[in-house]
RNA sequence: GUGGUUGUAGCUCAGCUGGUUAGAGCGCUGGAUUGUGGUUCCAGAGGUCGCCGGUUCGAACCCGGUCUUCCACCCCA
C-alpha cells in the first residue's frame, strides 16, 4: 500500500525558485568573503561525537544529533548500563559520531590537524549546512546553512573591524539596508560581575542581562534574584539597564563603572578601539550598536561578540551573530590561538528578503532566453541560435515541442524568462529572427547576422 | 526537554448545536483565439477532510494517541 511521504520535522524541500534566490544569496556573501581575503574549506557532515559533545554547553550536547553506530550495536554494552537506563551514559556507548552543530567547532579541528600545512592568519570561509534537534518555529530549523568566515592567529582588533565591515559589505549588496550589528565584550561582562562581585555566577548573570529588551527591567532583576545573585550586587548593575546616549557616551559612563577592574577595562578600551576605526571608516549602510546586554551565543567567545539584527518591523532572531575565541583550539591541544570570526545565517537572510521583497527579479530566473518550437524546420534554425547563445554564456533553452504558442508564451512566463525568441516561417525566410521583451512588453527583429547586437543587450 | 496551537483541492481559506452528494477564490487543463504570456469570458479536472483508533444509527466536526505547523519557555542562525 502506497503511504503518503514525509519529510522530517524541521527540514525542507527546495524548489527551483527558492534555490536559486539561496545561491544569489549564497554568491553575494560568497564573493565578499573572497574579496576580504578569506579561502573555502569544507568539513564532514558528521564527525566523531567525542568533538562535539560539551563544547556548547549542556543544552548543545541535547541539540546534537547522534547517529547510531552501525551493526548490532547493544551487544557491546554491558548489563548494568542498560539496566540502569541513563541515557547519557548509554549514548556514548552506542553512538560515536554525530552531525556538525556548527561550523566553528569542526572549523577548530581542522585548524589543529591541519595545523602544520597551514599559514597563519589563516582566513578561512565555509558554507554547509548543520543540523540541531531544536523545536522548529519560525526561523528555526533542524537543518539549515551557516555561512562563516573565521580568522585564526591574529589577535589584531583589526579583525574585529574587518569584520563589521564584511558584515556591512554583504548586507549592503543584498540591498537590505538598516540591519544593526550589534556589539558587546565578554571582557566587560566579566568585568561587571567581577565589580558586582558576581563573578562565580558570570553565565546566570549574562544570560539573564541578555533577556533585557524581552522581560524589561523588573523581569532580568528577578531572574537574577531567582538565580542567586544577590541584591546588593543587581543594585550595582542597574546602571547597565537603562545604558541611553551614543556608543562613545555609554562606553565613557561603562569604563567609569568598570575602573576598579582591570578586565573590564580592557574590554571598554578594545569596544573603544573598534567603535572609534569604524567611526572613521564609515559604514554603508548598517548600523552599528554597542550593545551590554548581548550575552547571547557561545561559551567559548572571550572579547568582542556580534549579533546583527534585522532591520527595524522585522520579527525575526538575529540573521547573524559571532566574537573572538581566544582559545578554542586549546581544547584540541593547540594553545595560544586566538580566533574571531562571523557567521551569516542563510535561512533567515532568506525569510527577511522575502518578506521584505527585495530580492532581484533576476534572482528568481534560471532560463534568460526561450526560443518558441513552430515546427521542425524553424526548430533546427532556433537550435543554431540556441547554441551560439548557450557558447556566449547565456542560459537558453528551446520549447521541445511545437505546441500552441500560447501554451509556450504561458510556459516562459512561469518560468520569469525576460526574453522569448520567435523564429517562424516568417522569419525563416527573412533570415531573422524576433525578440519579445516579456517584462516590458515590445518586440524587436534581428537579423541573423546581428546576433552580437542581441547578445549586448543581454 | 516543558506548556499551548495548527492541519479540509496544487496554494489561501469557508464548512452552523455531529445529519444525506464537503465549498469558494487563485492556480491547473481545454475552448473563445491555427503567430503572442501576464487582463477578459466559457467549460472541465482535482479531496482516503494529516494519520491510527474510539464514541455514535451517523464524524471534517466529539474523545484518545501519533505526526506536522506555528507560538511561549529553554536555547539559538
Amino acid at each position: 500500500m502506497a503511504q503518503k511521504p514525509s519529510i522530517a520535522k524541521g527540514t525542507r524541500d527546495f524548489s527551483p525558485s527558492e534555490v536559486n534566490k539561496r545561491n544569489y544569496i549564497m554568491d553575494v556573501i560568497k564573493k565578499h568573503f573572497k574579496t576580504f581575503g578569506f579561502q573555502p574549506i569544507e568539513t564532514p557532515s558528521f564527525e566523531n561525537s567525542d568533538t562535539l559533545m560539551g563544547k556548547y554547553g549542556e543544552e548543545g550536547d541535547r541539540l546534537i544529533f547522534k547517529i547510531l553506530n552501525s551493526g548490532d550495536y547493544l551487544r557491546k554494552v554491558d548489563e548494568e548500563v542498560l539496566t540502569k537506563k541513563d541515557s547519557n551514559s548509554l549514548t556514548f556507548k552506542i553512538s560515536e559520531k554525530a552531525l556538525r552543530y556548527d561550523l566553528t567547532v569542526p572549523f577548530a579541528r581542522y585548524v589543529v590537524m591541519h595545523q602544520n600545512e597551514i599559514s597563519f592568519p589563516f582566513k578561512r570561509y565555509q558554507i554547509q549546512p548543520v543540523w540541531r534537534a531544536d523545536r522548529p518555529q519560525k526561523g528555526r530549523f533542524r537543518e539549515f546553512f551557516q555561512c562563516d568566515a573565521d580568522v585564526v592567529g591574529s589577535d589584531s582588533l583589526l579583525q574585529e573591524i574587518e569584520l563589521v565591515q564584511l558584515y556591512d559589505a554583504v548586507f549592503t549588496d543584498l540591498k537590505l539596508e538598516g540591519v544593526t550589528i550589534k556589539l558587546n565584550n565578554r571582557k566587560v561582562l566579566a568585568g561587571i560581575a567581577e565589580v558586582i562581585g558576581e563573578s562565580d555566577r558570570l553565565i546566570d548573570f549574562t544570560v539573564a542581562l541578555d533577556k533585557l529588551d524581552k522581560i524589561g527591567i523588573e523581569g532580568v532583576s528577578k531572574e537574577m534574584g531567582e538565580k542567586g545573585i544577590s541584591e546588593s550586587a543587581i543594585e550595582k548593575a542597574s546602571p547597565l539597564f537603562s545604558l541611553k546616549g551614543t556608543n562613545l557616551e555609554q562606553l565613557n559612563i561603562l569604563g567609569e563603572l568598570l575602573r576598579e577592574s582591570d578586565l573590564g577595562t580592557k574590554g571598554v578600551e578594545e569596544l573603544t578601539f573598534i567603535i572609534e576605526a569604524l567611526e572613521s571608516l564609515g559604514l554603508q549602510s548598517a548600523n552599528l550598536k554597542i550593545d551590554v546586554t548581548l550575552a547571547r551565543g557561545l561559551n567559548y567567545y572571550t572579547g568582542a561578540i556580534f549579533e546583527v539584527a534585522a532591520p527595524e518591523g522585522v520579527s525575526m532572531g538575529s540573521i547573524g551573530g559571532g566574537g573572538r575565541y581566544d582559545d578554542l583550539t586549546g581544547i584540541f591541544g593547540l594553545k595560544d590561538v586566538s580566533g574571531i570570526g562571523i557567521s551569516f545565517g542563510l535561512d533567515r537572510i532568506y525569510l527577511v528578503l522575502e518578506e521584505l521583497g527585495l530580492f532581484p527579479e533576476t534572482a528568481d530566473s534560471s532560463l534568460q532566453v526561450l526560443c518558441v518550437n513552430f515546427g521542425d524546420k524553424e526548430a533546427m534554425v532556433s537550435l543554431k541560435l540556441v547554441n551560439q547563445l548557450r557558447k556566449n554564456g547565456i542560459r537558453a533553452d528551446l520549447y521541445p515541442s511545437s505546441a500552441k504558442m500560447q501554451k509556450q508564451m504561458k510556459y516562459a512566463n512561469n518560468l520569469n524568462v525576460p526574453y522569448v525568441v520567435l523564429i517562424g516561417e516568417k522569419e525563416l525566410e527573412a533570415h531573422s529572427f524576433v525578440v519579445r521583451d516579456m517584462i516590458k512588453g515590445g518586440q524587436t527583429e534581428y537579423s541573423f547576422n546581428d546576433v552580437d547586437q542581441f547578445l549586448k543587450q543581454l
